[in-house]
DNA sequence: TATGAATGAGCGTTCATTCAT
DNA sequence: GATGAATGAACGCTCATTCAT
């Protein structure tokens, strides 16, 4: 009876934290980043702007969990994905749908996520580290990967953390490459480009790379 | 006698102009983006706050400028290198070196220039056009590169936007990973990198690659 | 029955007002005025925050009830001295150690009611009568005491209302004086010198006093 | 001609930061203590808000300034009587005048001055210690003449500092008496009553004053 | 009666922009 | 042209008060 009570209580919190970071998303989706203030967002939510200090102690901490909502996803698939004996090919391979998968979704989020990424490195260190912890869990899953490749001669011998950043770009570059269009299915049709990208390139037949420090 | 009048005082503007710019380039530097408000560019420049409104219209015009002035160098190195009568391989080495060199110099400016383009699209269509019209500039540029390479069999057979997206996306990230790290010569290790990742993928024994539209 | 009914009904209120009050007592002295939200007294009551409305009509109210408390219990213990058959100065002296003693314990309570009383006076003339009220009715028997001890040639020709403020004024002083220093046992110490300087004044070998209107 | 310039500006700078200081004052007079928000404030000062930040940091700062004009004003008045070859009797009467004087025209401020007070003492220790430095530098002032004259036995022999403090106390107190009176001229009847009591008591026959441990 | 989630007016503060000098 | 004092809309946040349960 009284845990029942509780989880009651819980749920309806839970609901409404949920649906308040969804109309934020609504809106930035919407009405772009700078709307993206306490007062839009409570009239999104159809709350008062006070009931959003109910759910989040700040705005920072709400635009946080925004951005961990998608993050915490992401790593939890990762690590799903890490988990399975899959060859690390196979793995590099779901790796790049599930990225692409996740830009697919959640494009909009890719500017505030990277603003507050900035923000959090430069400013003080308060309680708002869980952005940039949840950044570093998912590049070093990522790098794991990467770095079982390497180990076992699959991929090429490279920094893997280099690697894995390589890869979130070419995801943000789908990413921001499907806002510029106006067609459906621009992921779709990127997945394949990114995969034969990922395993020989895009040039057919290359010539030998030779270093130049030049420029 | 009038005509070097007028040239005077358009080379002093231009003087101004950039000096102005300059010292908000410093600033973002040192202080981050938060210290980019009109009264801290005015300090830096050494001008008075009301004297940046008598070379931009508005602070928003500033940041274009301020963007805009890399984009155009940018765009001037890429319109040298599609000039050459080099092969498209080449020249997306030369393209890639290019990318680098500015990442290097100029990653201060990713998350603005994000933001200013995100806030381009989003809001309502005022004369701040430019950095949009240098960004498309910039991506035509490239893609006509690998169009051509992809005209002439030397690339493999994709949309050459989203190819050109990739490739920013790679540079960018290469930008990012910088920043993570403290050390130097970040870019002269990623170069190779990247260069091998395009000329041959980074996995060494592919799999066939199947489709999948799963997810 | 009824009447019984009603009754513990009375008194459970009454006993949950003091309740109340007393935890806001509590919450001040810790705490400071400013911990003085309706959120902080309803927790540190134990009782939900709407309760707190159900005793008391208005912040204002409590605050005015939290004071009253005190003031009421000086009030009374005033007309016991007064109805006494001692002489005005016995009963001076008795007011003085009365006054000191409060001053002891509830010196938190200061700014707070000075501040409650000037509000009162500046504000609209709500229902919140009661504080002043209370503070007439303590100034009222303190000048009552002071104009007998005028009339039996006890003390001094003066206006005895006058007399009164200069009393409280000495109270207030000691309480202050506690608040600055960082010893026990202070208005112990300040007891004598004040009775002093109400009955032979602190000078020793007294000057003619010549009236100056000067300043 | 460039030092009129900077005096010219100081002195608008000046009369700004006094005009506003003023108009505070006002307010403060009319509408109490909880009309000083800054959106009065600067409609009183008949400037908009942000102006008031061009001449205080905080209200917190604006405050003490309007704290300090007063407090500064006594402490030199108070340095002056110091400085005087008076004899402490002497010194003792010209600081009663003095600060009846001062009483008389700055009561209003005497709830926000404790507030403050209080405040300063609770709070972090930030910029802030300017009002309290200055209560300190003024109790030093007092309490020195009352040591004074304590060494040369012509004032009872007590704690000085206990002295000054109900010293205070009866100059606040008839600020407040003259604010619950609605005549003029009352700290002129108060000056000999309190300057009676400071020299001779207020109780014409005493009896002896027996210490008793008893409240 | 008791609750506490929801409210929204109001606060102190910032900063892009204007304009009299 | 150059200045910088003045502006005021907008922001993030607080908290006394209400009311459905």
């Amino acid at each position: 009876m009284d845990r029942s009570q509780i989880t009651k209580k819980e749920v309806v919190a839970a609901f409404r934290t949920s649906e308040i970071l969804a109309a934020a998303r609504r809106l930035m989706d919407h009405k772009g980043v700078d709307a993206l203030t306490m007062d839009e967002i409570a009239q999104a939510a159809g709350v008062a702007k006070g009931t959003l200090y109910l759910y989040f102690q700040s705005k920072d901490e709400l635009i946080q969990a925004l951005l961990s909502q998608v993050g915490e996803a992401i790593a939890l698939d990762l690590e799903a994905i890490f988990a399975r004996p899959d060859s690390p090919q196979e793995k590099l391979r779901q790796v790049v749908m599930l990225l692409l998968n996740y830009v697919d979704r959640e494009s909009a989020l890719f500017p505030v996520y990277l603003r507050e990424l900035v923000k959090s490195k430069a400013g003080r260190e308060t309680t708002l580290t869980t952005l940039r912890e949840l950044e570093e869990r998912i590049v070093t899953l990522i790098t794991r990967i990467f770095a079982e490749g390497i180990a076992k001669k699959q991929f090429i011998s490279a920094d893997p953390r280099l690697l894995t950043f390589l890869l979130k770009g070419l995801g943000r570059a789908v990413g921001y490459y499907q806002m510029t269009q106006n067609q459906e299915d621009v992921i779709q049709d990127a997945l394949p480009v990114v995969l034969t990208l990922l395993f020989s390139g895009i040039v057919l037949t290359p010539e030998p790379i030779q270093e130049e420090s030049s420029l």
